[in-house]
DNA sequence: TCCGATAGTTAAGGGTTGAAACTATTATAG
DNA sequence: CTATAATAGTTTCAACCCTTAACTATCGGA
């Protein structure tokens, strides 16, 4: 047991006192920017950002939220029917359907990250530069321990 | 601007792509503990373990978790009629009813938070002690600057 | 050709959520 | 000492999210 135990307990209360306030603060912000403007919710919000970062199938989308791809599957179809979102069928493996935004798509999305980001900017913006690089310190080593491999 | 624009949009980045998945990730493995062995749900567990902190009524726990009163006081109903969470009127001031963990309600959460811990343990147990206090310190400054005043 | 794997969907059921309106109780202003 | 405002909490409601299980369609290999 290489790092103390005790200090692995003060990270974990850490980690279970942090995330889930700051995320539900997050998501409410999202929630209000994109419901009242775009009636989109921040599910929806999440997938068009990810399909913008490069996953263009349900299970990509499953995979990279962790999520089940029926809760995907729903909000994707969601999405087309806003006209956000198109999907087309591969003609090679018609199993897939490869999803990309459309125009309205991108600029919604632009819209509601634009104002997000801001608003996270001038939380953020009270922190000295040393401790923006601690934050994202913290956070790629969080996410190399749950989420890689 | 103090630190850098590019800086401060890189961290917001990391934020997105950190922060939803790993509670994703946290969130369901809570779901499939706690729900198979006790039929708790994953916002019920999140309120014994703030009651057992310290908050005593359902506006403490709605601020703590920056949930709406409504969806607390729900979840909190479903705790007192499964025997985990007591709830009793202060004399003083007949508007209050203060919260209390059950035996029951005490006996779940260590039973569920330490397998939790467990999963934890293992997950951030691949890193180094220094890392470990990067992520305590990085998780610190998150929250001190989302969640403060 | 048949069988197993893969992509995705549908169906059902339980939970969550916030807004708005409401009750009950206490504090305060006049 | 009332009228009014503020506070703690609940109820209702409508929309939503997520998971499991079962299903369709398609592809790939034995």
């Amino acid at each position: 047991m290489y790092p103390s135990s005790d200090f692995l307990q003060q990270t974990i209360d850490r980690f279970w006192e942090t995330v889930p306030p700051v995320w539900n603060i997050v998501r409410s912000n999202v929630r209000s920017e994109a419901t009242q403007q775009f009636n989109i919710t921040v599910e929806q919000f999440h997938i068009l950002r990810h399909i913008r970062r490069g996953a263009h199938s349900v299970s990509e989308l499953a995979d990279i939220g962790h999520i089940s791809r029926p809760a995907i599957s729903q909000a994707v179809d969601a999405l087309v029917s806003k006209g956000m979102v198109s999907r087309t069928q591969n003609v090679n493996d018609r199993r897939y359907f490869r999803l990309e935004l459309t125009k309205e798509g991108t600029a919604l999305l632009d819209t509601v990250f634009s104002q997000t980001r801001q608003w996270m900017q001038a939380k953020l913006s009270t922190l000295e530069l040393t401790d923006l690089e601690s934050i994202m310190a913290g956070l790629g080593l969080l996410k190399k321990a749950f989420c890689d491999k």
